[in-house]
RNA sequence: GGCGAAGUAGCUCAAUGGUAGAGCAGUGGACUCAUAAGCCAUUGGUUGGCGGUUCAAAUCCGCCCUUCGCCA
């Protein structure tokens, strides 16, 4: 009896490339969380995409002089790349830009339409002549009517910070042809969150207890002061999905209301890869699925009230519309751990100035376990946090070199060169071996429980705690001292620090799946602890996509087995010549990188 | 402007009414299996400011300051 687990991270916006702040807000603690579901044997679907529409990817296609399509599919390749480089294991990564989406976005478009959750209203929207379209509010700059200044948008003003109404913008001129746009009347449709407002505020409520502070005050707090209003859905664009209502040619679906659908997409397409048309109905009509949305502050109104508005609306209507006998409603999000931003060296990051670091760009020059620890212990889960090289190469040398990784290379070392690569006999353990085993099997209960509570920064600084723990056993136990007088005795105290850290390589190993699987190695194991991550390429109708898959193959984590807990390594058991899992740094690096940025 | 989050030791963070703690950095020490790593000891804080409630406040309340986000 496994318990699904749905992972839903962020979708990235294929215009951009993807930093650290991307990855420490949503992708990272997914893949931590998915890792560690997928030890205790439930079943774990991670999911996401590429958010392949909307104005930033037009935006992207136009400075580069390509099509939207070609953008995307550039930035998704990259995405994927820096992915499988840094281990985050997707069950499935895909696209919106598929038939499986445009076909899933779009029944459940019909049934909310159905079900009486959207009106059609019109508004004046930017159009322009020469061009025979509408443009989007950020392609119109002019005159600012506060301040006087030029180049404002015709939504907001940079300078003074006004928001703007479009009407009253003097001398507005199109960013792409400098021609002059008129306002025209358009009709779209929008979502009734007014009709919701109550639903959605019971289902906040009823999730209080566990969210965090700062993903239930905001939602809850905006629709007890402020209340909800309807929010248009649809958008005067070529580059989407097509609304699916007869008469409305050259209109799409707004992004915002169309990539969040990829959360029950991407699960269906993971199907029907599979050639499993009804796996789906395991993470989204199954009252028994745990649904976790990783994803940034930014995302927070999306995911905590207007997905679960979607959601509420559709009811059974989207599984009576996928062909179910007896149509099941949606599963709302169980909790949405949602983080706050990573600044760099004190300043907000900026892509466009290249106040960043860059997933890709980091990996050319350092391993991924060092990042992904870095940005654990400084994940912004309850405030912003900030990348500083000085605090990477601290915490890489003297806490992940100095504590763990040499506590394995000591351990590993020693016992290779005195019992020539077999795991020593300890015989009956002393009391102090029975405590340290002790000591770390209450580790994996409170690790455990840091997890289960998405507390993840809470979580990898009790690992090192435990690692610690090991450490000063070796010392007082001194099996150096011990193999001179009586190897016996140094024969328990290495088999209890061997036991140790062949279970300390579990707990670290959602954090730092690559030095654990090494670990893993040299402690003698064949089988890999997790599985591996694959492309393949998807045709379909609407065109090709890559999708990386999560394949289990033939490693331990499997359904129903739960490795997350102690067990017993076998005297007599052959193992491999160790080497350090991790590289010290030089200080060199900080002035070095502080030098890349802002170039 | 409205709503929300955050402000604790040099740095990163714990501690939601009961003697302010941890890790890292700093300082001192004994050891040597190990990537000069690890271990032991230790310095360091009027908990952003002011006022209030209470026997007791980092914690509850009010005002102010700073940072950030959402909305208008």
């Amino acid at each position: 009896m496994t318990e699904p687990v749905l992972i839903a991270v962020a979708w990235p916006y294929a215009s951009a490339q993807i930093h650290v702040g991307n990855l420490t807000g949503a992708y990272l603690p997914a893949d931590i969380l998915a890792r560690y579901h997928r030890l205790r044997g439930r079943d774990v679907l991670m999911v996401s995409g590429s958010d392949s529409h909307g104005t930033p990817v037009t935006v992207r296609a136009d400075e580069l002089n390509a099509t939207p399509e070609e953008v995307y599919k550039q930035y998704h390749a990259e995405f994927i790349e820096l992915f499988q480089k840094l281990g985050l294991t997707y069950d499935i990564f895909t696209s919106t830009h598929t038939a499986n989406h445009f076909d899933v976005a779009s029944k459940l478009f019909l049934s909310l339409k159905e079900n009486g959750f959207l009106y059609t209203e019109e508004s004046k929207q930017w159009y322009s002549p020469a061009q025979e379209r509408f443009l989007p509010d950020r392609y119109v700059e002019g005159t600012c009517y506060f301040c006087g200044k030029t180049g404002a948008r015709s939504d907001q003003c940079d300078n003074c910070g006004h928001l703007l109404e479009a009407e009253k913008l003097i001398d507005p001129k199109s960013k792409i042809d400098g021609s002059t746009p008129e306002l025209r009347g358009t009709t779209h449709f929008y979502l009734d969150l007014e009709k919701v407002q109550d639903q959605v505020a019971e289902f906040l409520r009823a999730r209080q207890d566990y969210w965090r502070p700062n993903v239930i005050r905001q939602s809850l707090g905006q629709i007890e002061t402020e209340g909800l209003r309807g929010r248009p859905i649809t958008r005067d664009l070529s580059w989407g999905i097509p609304v699916p209502v007869e008469g409305w040619d050259g209109k799409c679906m707004y992004v915002w209301f169309e990539a969040v659908i990829g959360y029950l997409s991407s699960v269906i397409e993971w199907g029907l890869l599979q050639g499993d048309l009804e796996a789906w109905h395991h993470w989204w009509t199954n009252p028994a699925s745990r649904t976790l949305y990783c994803i940034g502050k930014d995302n927070i109104p999306f995911h905590a009230i207007i997905w679960p508005a979607e959601l509420i609306g559709v009811g059974a209507s989207f599984d009576a519309k996928m062909g179910a006998e007896d149509p099941q409603p949606l599963v709302l999000p169980y909790d949405v751990p949602a983080n706050e931003f990573m600044n760099l060296e004190g300043r907000k990051l900026s892509g466009s100035q290249n106040w960043a670091v860059w997933g890709l760009d980091f990996l050319e020059r350092y391993d991924p376990d060092p990042m992904r620890y870095y940005l654990t212990v400084n994940m912004p889960e309850t405030r912003d946090s900030d990348w500083d090289w000085e605090e990477f190469y601290q915490r890489n040398n003297n806490e992940l070199v100095a504590t763990w990784g040499n506590l394995a290379n000591r351990v590993l070392s020693f016992a290779y060169k005195h019992w020539e690569g077999v795991v020593p006999d300890p015989g009956e353990p002393r009391e102090g071996d029975l405590a340290l085993l002790e000591t770390l099997r209450e580790g994996f209960k409170t690790v455990e429980a840091h997890l289960e509570a998405v507390k993840l920064r809470a979580a990898i600084q009790e690992a090192m705690r435990l690692a610690a723990e090991v450490n000063k056993y070796l010392d007082t136990s001194a099996p150096w001292f011990e193999i001179k007088a009586d190897k016996d005795q140094a024969a328990k105290s290495i088999y209890t620090a061997m036991q140790a850290i062949d279970w300390l390589k579990i707990i670290f190993a959602p954090f730092l799946p690559h030095t654990s699987e090494k670990l893993h190695g040299y402690l003698g194991y064949d089988r890999s602890i997790f599985g591996q991550l694959v492309t393949r390429e998807v045709a379909d109708s609407l065109s090709t996509h890559l999708v990386m898959l999560y394949e289990p193959g033939e490693s331990l984590s499997k359904r129903e087995e739960d490795l997350w807990q102690p067990t017993e390594l076998r005297p007599g058991k052959a193992f491999n010549q160790p080497a350090p899992l991790f590289q010290k740094l030089d200080a060199s690096i900080v002035d070095e990188e502080r030098a890349r940025l802002g170039k």
